[in-house]
DNA sequence: TTTTTAAAAGGTGTTTTTACCTTTTTTTTG
DNA sequence: CAAAAAAAAGGTAAAAACACCTTTTAAAAA
């Protein structure tokens, strides 16, 4: 690395901001530039100079790691974020990398196994502990495991091509041209599927759609 | 585990097929019920009798494991997928266990560890090794990467207001309403976000608004 | 300091959706 | 086999969305 890289430490703690600060004194290539208080303190430190890296804790008043994840992923796409917390759970591990952490330590982390984290963030856009790795693999199944789905209004085969139809923005004279049938036919359908999946009008049936999984990629992955 | 587990083996080599029985057959809580070419004749097969676990590879002709997954996971949610393959590489890895597989191992695994794969992908839902679980923690951060969003329309405040409003299935007047605003004027803020996001419809809005994570969280997560 | 963009609102007219209810035929399932 | 569900289609009517184009005021940017 040519240039030194710039790190803000984000913690309530001032004790924990000075030692971190301390100790990457010694990692001549490292260079912390901000320390905030809680997340909306370091938004407002954001807008006079931006580092390269987000040393983040979860728990802080006023704005808490999670929301200044979000909020920072969204106004900052390439900066990286690595939270620094005193507890991990599982499920907090992988909806705060879901949310766009590049990586996971808890504070009883060697510094060195930080500035390697730190390293590694940014070459390869994240670094991963086993125990973290696990963790985030465990929430994937999770989230495809069966959902107490208690009752599923279960669409018909026509019903569900219908509403893939519907999801790619056709209308209904459209629709029945696709599938060669009376528009009045996919008139019905589309009543059906608003029942059946209980929402309120179309734009219900699309996230209907999204939260099934019913979908064609398509719709999700174009930009 | 009180019953024997109940496995389907689904390679296009009898070889594979036959040697993977044989070498659970010493494993008195493991019984493999069901032999399959691909994924078709495995969904064939299991309208007779369903396993516990199959054992699953992706290079196979008529339909692939990457089908078979996906087709699997929709009809029936319980069943765990355990990924056999000979070559493993990350995309393809991530993938696989985002449309639900349960483990990813590759074809050189000693036969302990498979059913160690096995009894764990029963007990926890999941069978991870490290390398696989990296490559999914790779995937995720990738998922997350700035995307080359090359030019973002970029909507105005109240446009999102608007937007937010139609994704929880609110009609101009009702959102007129809630805005203290005309219905004419909502109407024209929608007319723009249309145009601006170049949807189609409110379906193709309510889709932009999923891509950019702009919805409430609300939306997705209900069933 | 122009120029542009955002916010708010209206006119007018067409197309589409939504709501409610009915009917026939075929398939599937208890 | 009888009953239920799915597929296909229609009538009618109101409500909502979509299209296009215009205007005023205020704030922001060039």
């Amino acid at each position: 690395m040519k240039f030194k890289k710039a790190i803000a430490v984000v913690d309530d703690e001032i004790l924990f901001r000075k030692g971190i600060k301390g100790l990457l004194a010694e990692f001549k290539h490292l260079e912390v530039i901000i320390e905030a208080e809680h997340g909306k303190d370091l938004l407002e430190k954001l807008r006079v100079q931006q580092p390269d890296v987000v040393l983040l804790d979860i728990q802080m008043p006023v704005m808490n790691g999670i929301e200044t994840t979000e909020a920072l992923r969204k106004r900052y796409p390439k900066l990286k974020i690595i939270i620094i917390t005193s507890y991990g759970n599982k499920e907090l591990m992988f909806s705060l990398i879901e949310k766009g952490a590049n990586a996971f330590l808890t504070k009883n982390t060697d510094i060195k196994v930080i500035v390697k984290a730190i390293n590694q963030v940014l070459e390869k856009g994240y670094y991963f502990d086993y125990e973290t790795s696990q963790a985030m693999v465990a929430g994937i199944i999770e989230s495809n495991k069966p959902k107490p789905s208690f009752k599923k209004p279960k669409l018909s085969g026509r019903e569900l091509e219908v509403l893939k139809l519907i999801c790619k923005e056709h209308t209904n004279r459209e629709i029945a041209d696709i599938l060669c049938l009376s528009p009045r036919t996919i008139d019905t359908y589309r009543e059906n599927i608003i029942q059946k999946t209980g929402a309120k009008n179309v734009v219900g049936v699309a996230f209907y759609a999204v939260r099934n999984k019913l979908h064609d990629f398509a719709e999700l992955t174009r930009h």
